[in-house]
DNA sequence: AACTATACGGAGGCTTCCTCCGTTTAGCAA
DNA sequence: TTGCTAAACGGAGGAAGCCTCCGTATAGTT
């Protein structure tokens, strides 16, 4: 993992102090967010960065973009999850512990989500290009659960992920209530057993 | 459907224009969340209702309790419908289409929601008040599928609403798709049908 | 008609956002 | 080392929204 820009690599490499900055900025935005959620101020996190508010507009021309960027690592993770539940899980369990995974980080990251919510109103475009990722992710542990017969074949990521994630945007929501009614949609998702119904 | 106040009727009524006022800047407000979502200022809502800011600020002292004010008369419109499709309709069909008329009322509402959103972050108490007059609108028509043994009795109000509320959530979900996703989510709720199992 | 509790309005202080531009410095070349 | 300059820094200050405070107006009562 290489402290890396996330500039167009045809220009020149960033400078050593911006590069470094840039780095402390998207540490302290992803510390404030996590502890006051969408009361963070651009101004608390400059100087938490210890760098003018100046200095942070330049990086970040606007505050989603902040967002943005620690959300991408957040995201870029469920993805690697995906990949190695399902080189290391049978089909229809990975694909329950893939989503079991992300309502862990849903809650886990609950004051951090309030931020991503707002910043998704006011730019719709963030909102799409993660959404893909994680319906990716999301896929590829849906789709060997379908190949494997186990799962229903007409429902797709996209469906999975607006009722899984949906849940998780409740605000007072425990992981327990969550993980249950996953067990409720992983149910509807299920194929049908051809011949008698064992449900439960 | 009286004009009545929203104050202890033990005090003194309100004055005239009072309550004129007050009628009047929740009618501003419902219109200007619902076209600007939570980029809507007070000052506009106050010269919308063509008031002074101090006017509006002793009505509804923090911007929250405006946006009670709207989203209590929908809270109980949901809780109206739930009681007349438990009077009309037979007790499955009855579910389902209370919650297809939630889905409705919530797409169509969907900027409004967003400002909603923001407002149950800073006071969880709102939140927690309507949800549990939705719980119990949920509970009246699902109780009824359960009664008649149509739908799993180890599935609350609670859970649904949870599931089903957060699923409209999410800012670009299509009515479709979520009349989609809600016969999934019953497809996971409905009884299972002893002997063979006949989904879809 | 007079009285007063109740309500109104908007100027102004406060906070946060964001831009602009004078100052500083990293990195390079000689 | 020294000098040069493109790149980066920082924070003052204007803009915008939030909310309070208090002098003014009026509904309702006697």
């Amino acid at each position: 993992m290489p402290e890396v820009s996330t500039r167009p690599p045809s220009a020149r490499p960033m400078r050593a102090d911006a590069s470094r900055n840039r780095t402390r900025l998207i540490e302290a935005a992803r510390l404030a967010f996590a502890t006051h959620g969408s009361a963070t101020t651009i101004e608390e996190i400059a100087k938490a960065a210890d760098v003018g508010v100046g200095t942070l507009y330049r990086h970040f021309p606007r505050r989603i973009d902040l967002v943005e960027a620690v959300y991408r690592e957040d995201v870029d993770a469920l993805v690697t999850y995906a990949v190695e539940v399902a080189e290391s899980v049978a089909p229809w369990e990975g694909l329950v512990e893939w989503l079991q995974g992300f309502l862990r980080y849903a809650v886990a990251k609950r004051t951090f989500l309030t931020e991503l919510h707002e910043a998704f109103e006011k730019s719709p475009d963030l909102a799409l290009q993660s959404r893909e990722k994680i319906a990716a992710a999301a896929g590829t542990v849906l789709k060997r659960a379908q190949h494997a017969g186990l799962a229903r074949p007409d429902v797709d990521q996209q469906d999975l992920m607006q009722l899984v994630g949906g849940m998780c945007m409740t605000r007072n929501s425990t992981l327990e209530q969550n993980i249950r009614l996953l067990a409720l949609v992983l149910d509807g998702i299920r194929a049908p057993i051809s011949g008698t119904s064992t449900h439960r």
